[in-house]
This record gives C-alpha cells, sequence and structure tokens, in this order.
DNA sequence: CTTTGTGCAAACGATTTGCAGGATG
DNA sequence: CATCCTGCAAATCGTTTGCACAAAG
C-alpha cells in the first residue's frame, strides 16, 4: 500500500500540515476504519506492536486533522469524543446497546424541508441521528 | 403560582420521588426556561439570591428527573450536558456562534422514511440536529 | 422510625496545556 | 536553522461517589 501511504502523505501536505510519524499514523489509522473510534481506540490500536504516539500526541494530532478539515467529531450520547475520517455527509444510527455508531447513507433521508425552518436561522449543516438496536444485539 | 408548584409537586409524587426543596428547585427552573441550561446554569440560577442546592445535588436531581422521565438530556457537540424539561419528541437547531439550542417542533420534518434502512436495526427514536447561525449573531 | 436525599470533599475520566527536547521542511 | 511537533506530567473541567448528617413520608 505504497500508493496509499503516498496519498495520506500528499493530503497532510496540501494541507500545509507537516508530516510526522505520528501524525501519519494517526490519520491512516482513521482512514482504515469503519467504525467511529474513540481517542483510546485508536491510542491502544497505534500502540499496539511498537509504541508509536503517546496520549497527547494523538489528541492534538486530532486538533489539528479537525482543523484542516480531514477528519470530523462524532459526539453522540456519551461522554466521549469519536472520530471519523469520513468527511462525506451522513446520517448516524446509535445502538443503544453495544453503543457501535453507524453509517447512513446521506440519501437514505429524503423531503427533509429546511426552508420550513422559522426566518433568520441561517443553516450550515444538519443530519440525523437514529436510536436503537442493532442486530447484533438483538439476538433472542 | 401556587397552581403551578402544586402541579409540580403532583408530577413529582406521581413519579414515587419524594418532595424535597431541591428537587422541587430544580424541576421547576427547568420547567420555566426555554433555553436548554448546563448543570453550571441552573446551579447559578437556583443559588442567585439565597443558597438553594449543592453542585452535587443539582447533579443527583437532574439524573433522579431523568430517570423518571421528567428530563432529557440534550447532548450536542460540545463537551456538556444540557437538560431539557421538554419529553415530547422534537428537533434541535444549534448555533454555532453563540451555542444557544432553540426547539424545532417535531412534524417541522416531514418525509423521513425509517423504513428504508438496512434490515436489522430496530430504531427507538430518531432526531434531526441543524447547525448553523441564529439571528442574533448574524448581524450585519 | 425507616427510607431516601443533601452537602461536602475527594475521586474520577476525558481532554488540555506548559515546557524542554527533538524532528521537519 | 527556524519553526513546529512530541512526550511527559501537571492542570483543568465536567461529572460521580462515599459518607455523615438531615429531612421526608
Amino acid at each position: 500500500m505504497q500508493q496509499e501511504a503516498d496519498r495520506i502523505v500528499q493530503t497532510l501536505k496540501s494541507k500545509g500540515l507537516r508530516v510526522t510519524p505520528q501524525r501519519f499514523a494517526v490519520y491512516a489509522n482513521l482512514l482504515t476504519r469503519a467504525d467511529h473510534p474513540t481517542v483510546e481506540q485508536i491510542l491502544c490500536d497505534l500502540n499496539q506492536n511498537a509504541p508509536t504516539s503517546s496520549q497527547a500526541t494523538v489528541y492534538t494530532s486530532l486538533q489539528t486533522l479537525r482543523d484542516a478539515g480531514l477528519v470530523r467529531e462524532v459526539l453522540l450520547d456519551e461522554g466521549v469524543c469519536r472520530y471519523d475520517a469520513n468527511i462525506v455527509p451522513h446520517h448516524h444510527f446509535r445502538c443503544k446497546c453495544c453503543g457501535e455508531i453507524e453509517d447512513i447513507a446521506w440519501d437514505q433521508f429524503q423531503g427533509i424541508d429546511l426552508h420550513q425552518l422559522r426566518p433568520g436561522l441561517k443553516v450550515d449543516s444538519y443530519e440525523v441521528t437514529v436510536y436503537g438496536v442493532c442486530d447484533r444485539c438483538d439476538v433472542e
């Protein structure tokens, strides 16, 4: 996956960010994951084999990547911040049981008419969060 | 507002909760507010004139009220928990600028078809969060 | 009088920050 | 070689908890 690595390096540089091993690792890790990991999960993942990055660095890396628009935070109803390298707008499904977060394609929900909001509110973005139970938890 | 007070007392009792001055004050305060205050805001409000309730008590009162289904938590993209005595389902608008949260009536958004979700997901609830700038911040 | 709530302070978990040394462009 | 990043530890912030005392039913 040399190509992949190069692309990541290019992406980082294009945002004016220095390419450090830690920052690279955080972003690369996030890109390969489909879930929405917490800082702790990322940290464990990175340091699983060899020590790669300290906790504080993961925090600041994520902050930098967020400011650069490469990742976004997902904050649902728990006390932790999750991160997502999927920048394309999408909705979320959250399992009340296992806490997993699953993406819902943007065009899944049609017919949301923001023009009916009261005048005076300038809309930047919106998203739908669905709460429920996923099939992995719903075993009877 | 003796009637109002009586109604609050009745509501608390009907949930099997003891009526204490602190718990009453927290719930009453929340009922009169249209915004979605944080614990800190509630605490300041209550103790503005005379000391009414300690911080820990506000936390546990809110927890109790939440368990009883009288208030609900609202957690948007900040690190704090906000509370809402409006139990009727509704959506939220969040001003990126001042942080204020405004309710959006439930029937404002039609046509959200949850049946199109992939089979296996059991939906309990959902809500739309709209991000933008409110008119108070959008002064040019 | 039994049960439950309050208040304080200490504990806690997630995140931020200050600073000295190290790596990047 | 100037600038920015890392790592550590201490600090901070919101929230929870243990415990002795007080109040509610």
